[in-house]
DNA sequence: AATGAATGAGAATTCATTCAT
DNA sequence: GATGAATGAATTCTCATTCAT
């Protein structure tokens, strides 16, 4: 399914197989990073032979980047599962930014991962990015028809959001644990609704 | 001053070359990463023999780091710079972002060096953005106390901060150009003064 | 019928697929030559499953074999072809050589996969040429007691016709197709028959 | 001097080096052949680090081509050397073949390895015979202004006498050497000058 | 200080062949 | 007979680092 064009796995052992790999290549990846993780490191950890690693795919960057195009997808998930049915506005993105920081601590590797493409796999970085800021910016669109949110430039806003999330999670999701979500969700959701000016 | 220890420059002639490795170092690393670049590369745009190279650094990772630090502080410099003297609150931070932008559109290998080195020597990594936020959080104590900005964690608020900066100035700095820095500016300030919700 | 021993297939359904491995192979080791062309390609253009091809044969070398001596048989037979029923001397040859250049600008891969089992085959290399040096010999045995050639030393002789055939089938045959066959199958035979001197 | 490209050696130990490397690849092209030799075998006969070899060379094929170039002056020079001063027409070409045998028996691997880049580096293999059949081609037109050779298509002429030449070389000169030397140059020049037929 | 040759460990990749289904 | 997954030895090539000059 998420094997290189031609080497799709035929049988159900195949199947198998490939899922061995593509788990073996998220703790690889995810310990030792895109350069210092090695095709054998992925093979040993998902207990096949060196070559069946080229039964499926073409080299490592082919399943680096089928995995990156994974854990987007397990992200994006995230962050929507973590959304309450009818919140909207600033209250939505707080409640994302929150499912976010919980899932960055609970899968440190998949920040590793995702943000290391933007040097091993340019491509499925933008991917990622871009479709995150989409669907940030499309919330937000919906946001103001709601009434809940004033007009503005919704895709700048989106990529400031981003950013924010990013940081925080990497700050107080990855590095450090001591502080809770959300005492940090509230903090952001506040800057994002009324700002930080005194008036 | 920022080769290895012990391997500083004692003549003029020593001081130049150490320079023109760090030039092309930057050439190098900017164009090709961290783990692409090579030191050959390096010395070949610098003009000088192999071997010379070790003459200044100890490996690949120091003069990596060296590179990062100087980057780091290059950024931190015009970040400053393009604050105007008695500008402050969300005013300097919008100033501060232009300044940025501006930056980064012509320095567009900062990013390639910088967060590469999430992976490729975290401990600059940490010590660039932990400084960066500590610079923003002060900034930001200094306006509180000036009644400009309201009280808050300022610890969290300069990592979002930071956070929209960085990716404001991928998306809009280094990915496409074609919105006007100001358009971006202004909307960044805008969400950080006043917030983006309904009132 | 040319599978490896004991490999024989037993219903018309394997002989089928044996012909599809042969044909197949003929077109991936003319493609390829021997050292680039692989079992998997082989059985791609054959259609069938990889481990099909280990049903017909023992290896790559065995297949190549009996490919060798499919070609060397066509080859051969193409040349007789060519002469006329009662034809004999120079002329028989002079024929020979036109029909195997015209054999040779359809089957350029013969080329290929015949000289190249100078060095993957050398067995059939050698069986291959010293089988028509010895046909080429025994005409002109033939023929000297015909009356129409001198008596001479008809080995060396068949060697020295043999390899004028095969250099003018390369260069006038495989590489460059701008000259008639006739036109080289006349000025071949007329140095073969009254040599060059002038008298 | 045959290095690769941007790979000359510039001091005098890098000379010797590459002189080294250049010997130890002649004798194992010419022992194994190009697909079955290996760079480690190449630098284990040179008694070098295997890196080494890449100081000079940027592949197997870019030694091999090197060596071609390097065999085919050998060839085209011991051919020259072996006509006497003031022949020409056809006893000029049966002293070159004559030297050309001699040879051969002397350097058996240069037949192999030029043989075979038909197959490794076509490009090179081209150039040879392209270059010797020019050669033989210059000579024949000389003496056919001297009057001593009939008119006609020198071009054929030379590709023929050229494969009269290889062939009988491969057979008489390396696969059995039983026959003399003289035996062969007299049979395939009297073919060559007066031709089989019978008057 | 500068030079550039030498080193060798390490990694990716290929593919003929085997074998269970 | 046919299938296709699994195997692992073998090979090429890279490059940071050392060192003699």
């Amino acid at each position: 399914m998420s094997a290189s064009p031609g080497k799709e796995p035929r049988t159900e052992r195949g199947r198998e197989t490939l899922r061995k790999l593509l788990d073996a290549a998220a703790r690889e990846f995810g310990e030792r990073g895109f350069h210092e993780a090695s095709i054998s490191g992925i093979t040993r950890q998902a207990g096949t032979a060196l070559g069946t690693f080229y039964t499926y795919f073409d080299s490592k960057e082919a399943i680096y980047s089928a995995l990156v195009g994974d854990m987007s997808q397990h992200v994006a998930r995230a962050a929507t599962a973590g959304m309450s049915r009818d919140s909207n506005g600033t209250v939505r993105e707080g409640e994302a930014l929150a499912a976010f920081l919980a899932f960055a601590r609970d899968h440190k590797e998949i920040y590793r991962i995702i943000d290391e493409a933007e040097f091993a796999d340019p491509a499925s970085y933008r991917q990622h990015y871009t479709g995150a800021a989409e669907r940030i910016a499309a919330r937000l669109e919906e946001s103001v028809k709601a009434g809940v949110v004033t007009p503005g430039d919704n895709e700048i806003r989106a990529w400031a959001i981003m950013g924010m999330n990013v940081f925080l999670g990497l700050r107080f999701g990855v590095w450090d644990t001591s502080r809770t979500i959300e005492e940090i969700a509230v903090a952001a959701e506040a800057l994002l609704s009324e700002g930080i000016a005194a008036r």
